[in-house]
DNA sequence: ATTGTAATTGCAACTGTTTTGCATTAAATT
DNA sequence: AATTTAATGCAAAACAGTTGCAATTACAAT
């Protein structure tokens, strides 16, 4: 497995990502490209993208995975170090540009954070 | 729907929230009351608690609902408004005392957070 | 271009978690 | 003690995600 190709699938979901600005639950990628590949290639193309930083993945409210592109993670660190917030309405996901201060604890080391906000977004507020 | 029974199956879960100082996922419930109570019964029982404001729910790291029981939740906002711990190495997932302010987001009502800190405990550090 | 190889996919079956419908049991009220 | 209906147990279904394996296909070598 040292070799990784391009193959028609793989370079769906990259586009997809490319162009797509919030964030996605797996369910939702499945259902979008159910007629273009397999479930179980989603999900191990949706893996794979991960280990290769390209996108990253946190729990959405549902403790479903949600994955966005990767803009300023690097692959040694794949760990969102920034909220996500998900519309309680619309269902909509979207990463935040905030970074969280991970508070430290006494005799534990946290080396991950997650944190998941949840509310109305501004197109279900009006 | 109008009157709740304290049932035999209640007061068990219920004596357990009781003393025990940790968050506990489902399928640890499950298990340590299989001889007690039915698989549906526990998840049954769990809904009602965490509705009567008697415990509170997250996520853990595995997506797994966890509960623990609330010790300065009211029944309005049993939001999760602490931060809570996992830890990777045995597991072990626990409340923990301290506020997280949630960042004013522009355009959204942020309404519940959802801090998930992972790491090791100090008991899995020595 | 053709061929060889192994990475990738599709499929179907399976695992694990949670929910549901319904008959039965058992709290609480009379 | 009888009545009412909330709560339970059970088995089946729903749902999410994984796996083994044969078939396909990207890509390097010829």
């Amino acid at each position: 497995m040292g070799v990784v190709r391009t193959t028609k699938t793989v370079r769906l979901v990259t586009q997809f990502f490319d162009t797509y600005e919030h964030a996605i639950g797996v369910l939702d990628l499945v259902e979008k490209f159910k007629e273009e590949m397999n479930r179980s290639t989603i999900y191990r193309i949706l893996d794979r993208l991960e280990d290769e930083g390209k996108v990253h993945s946190f729990l959405g409210a549902n403790g479903l995975k949600h994955y966005a592109k990767c803009k300023d993670c690097n692959h040694k660190e794949h760990v969102d170090v920034h909220p996500h917030f998900q519309c309680t309405n619309c269902g909509m996901v979207e990463c935040v540009a905030y970074e969280i201060k991970i508070p430290a604890l006494p005799d534990k080391s946290v080396e991950q954070a997650q944190l998941l906000l949840t509310g109305i977004c501004a197109n279900c507020k009006d």
